[in-house]
DNA sequence: TGATAATAGTTAGCATGTTAACGGATTTTG
DNA sequence: CAAAATCCGTTAACATGCTAACTATTATCA
């Protein structure tokens, strides 16, 4: 319950400004993780957003449609889909970067530098000690 | 992000087990603030729970349903409505309890009683710069 | 090599998250 | 006292969370 307590009030702030530019928080969290590399399989992107694939399998399906992304079979593996930013989602991403890292700035001006890297290190010791499978 | 994680890690051994008892998450979060509580009103439940009005509404709606909780008018405002476990909510709670205050202690002793209070206060503290208002 | 198991993504089905809007009840104001 | 503002659930509509099952493809192994 703190947890979530404690992510509803970082995202409360976020979700404004998301929804001003159209997307959601998954979508958002998808295209942030494709502007980092150039093409990547749907399950890495799974592993990189904590979204379960049968949510990544309709955003991914959305995301195209918008033609915000673009997708294409991989010729080593035919069951894998390879997945990359489209001209359109760059340009997306490099309109709402500014104001979306100012919000973040400002979220982190709250906490506190030391205590957000304080609590960076207090969760990811958490899940390292509950789930030691996840890396 | 890394709240999103935490939260993960914690709840993947819980959902479990509360899948064996038929409830989900948010069900369970219901019954468990009514158990400690005669009556209260809906939005009682959603500051409690954390749960949206919306959800929260077909929530109620179902255990009323499946006779775990009673709602009653007030008669004082006749917008509210009064909820309260039943005898079978009472009767379920005691049932899971057990297992699920078990569930519990294994999460807090894989965390370590001394990191679970710092990452309370850490949280708590978290909350209350980014929402003064939540108090 | 051929049957079997494992993997990647998708679909199905139900429960919840999220915002907007609605309707009835109460409080506030003019 | 009556109109307006506010409050409390509720419904609507769409997106996501979650589990299970399914398809196609690839890997494994007898």
């Amino acid at each position: 319950m703190a947890l979530l307590r404690a992510r509803e009030a970082v995202m409360g702030r976020f979700r404004a400004h998301l929804r001003r530019h159209g997307v959601t928080e998954q979508q958002w969290r998808v295209l942030r993780a494709l502007s980092s590399t150039p093409e990547v399989t749907a399950s890495a992107l799974v592993q990189a957003t904590l979204i379960k694939p049968p949510s990544l399998s309709r955003i991914i399906r959305d995301l195209a449609a918008r033609k915000l992304i673009v997708r294409r079979g991989s010729p080593r593996d035919q069951r894998t889909t390879l997945l990359s930013l489209s001209s359109r989602g760059a340009a997306f991403l490099r309109a709402a970067g500014p104001e979306s890292e100012a919000c973040y700035q400002e979220i982190a001006a709250a906490i506190g530098p030391s205590r957000l890297s304080q609590l960076y290190r207090f969760l990811d010791e958490l899940v390292r000690r509950l789930d030691p499978a996840s890396r």
